[in-house]
DNA sequence: ACCTGAACACCGTTCAAGT
DNA sequence: ACCTGAACACCGTTCAAGT
């Protein structure tokens, strides 16, 4: 048998079927050994940050061999969104805590419950928005915007597919450029604004 | 004499020092040589993506060698560089136009112009948000501001930060999720909202 | 069932040698 | 002054071979 392409992966994106996890450890051997790849992965990535992050790196720090890492990751890609996945998960957890909290509130206070959450989650490592976390996130504002009294909101969706990339976007640029206390504290103000501003009016506009 | 280092450049920032052109072309030969090099990388980068752009590539097809691209370009970076920036030149041409029109105008109505000239300029091959083209948008849209009669923006700065990376952000994503018409013109609406919102907000709110 | 690591086909970048 | 292209030090990914 010969090899049929050693080609380099070029497709970026990070489609369902290439992020499953190529088989699932049925041995606790195994299972350790993804574990360790995992954590190697986040040290990494911390360490030397995602540019210098090499499958090689990963499997040395994991203390095994790149096939090994082959095994349960089809490629880079997916170990990467393996990681943030798990990592972003726990930062939505926070949104969705501050918009089951503010159920009921006006609109006003909705969006500042949920801005100043958001923020305060930290997005630090931002890195790619990956679409799960997104779904999650915007399925808990809508949630929560549905429950505002006397307010009505004609496209939920397109609002806060708007908003949420607007907060995430701008902390991402806000953090990435090694911004200063001050910096962040006046984003922070102004969010706050955008959210109110963005939503009271979507509630009132009139649209066909 | 030995090579000194093959390593691979992994810094992606795209500092100014690393991405000045090496050297200028004195003669009309080289001139030429650059300006293939150039419209290479955009032949290559349109019809096979960025994943796929490899300095052999761009150089091949600009009908020189590897050599010859390195003469001009300290790296890839600086290459991509100096050819998204001249393209989103143009874009943010339209913006400063918008924005002179409105001088003196309303904030609802800056808004309005700001946030559709920003969104008709189609930020269709959007890729790093680069830092020239930013300065320049902002800039001209703090302008704009500081003419509108009757208002004051305590931290005019800040407020259009934020605003212009939700409009860059939000098109961004909407754009590459590869958006219907509908939701294309949903979003549109949206981010006018979002616009005349934070701006309205902006101008009334009072700061420490 | 799980792991290894040499091998493959790419990369970005350099530099002695040419015109 | 400008260009060439083999050579270097990396990459991501695979697969025959081992336990």
């Amino acid at each position: 048998m010969k090899k049929s392409s050693g080609f380099r992966s070029h497709s970026a994106d990070a489609s369902p079927r290439l992020v499953k996890p190529r088989k699932t450890p049925v041995q606790a051997r195994s299972a350790e050994t993804v574990r360790a790849i995992r954590e190697a992965t986040i040290q990494v990535l911390l360490e030397t940050g995602a540019q210098r992050l090499t499958t090689t790196r990963v499997s040395q720090r994991a203390g095994v061999s790149v096939g090994t890492l082959y095994q349960y990751f089809p490629n880079k890609n997916a170990l990467l969104y393996a990681v943030l996945n798990e990592h972003f998960s726990r930062i939505i957890d926070a949104l969705e805590q501050a918009c089951a909290a503010s159920h009921g509130c006006s609109v006003e206070q909705m969006a500042r419950t949920m801005t100043l959450a958001f923020i305060d989650a930290k997005l630090h490592d931002a890195q790619a928005i990956l679409v799960d976390v997104r779904k999650r996130g915007t399925a808990a504002i809508i949630k929560m915007l549905r429950s505002a009294p006397g307010a009505r909101f004609p496209d939920v969706e397109t609002t806060v597919m708007v908003l949420y990339t607007a907060l995430a976007a701008t902390m991402r640029v806000v953090l990435e450029s090694g911004a200063s206390k001050a910096m962040v504290a006046a984003t922070r103000r102004e969010l706050v604004l955008l959210a109110e501003g963005q939503l009271t009016r979507a509630s009132l506009a009139q649209r066909g």
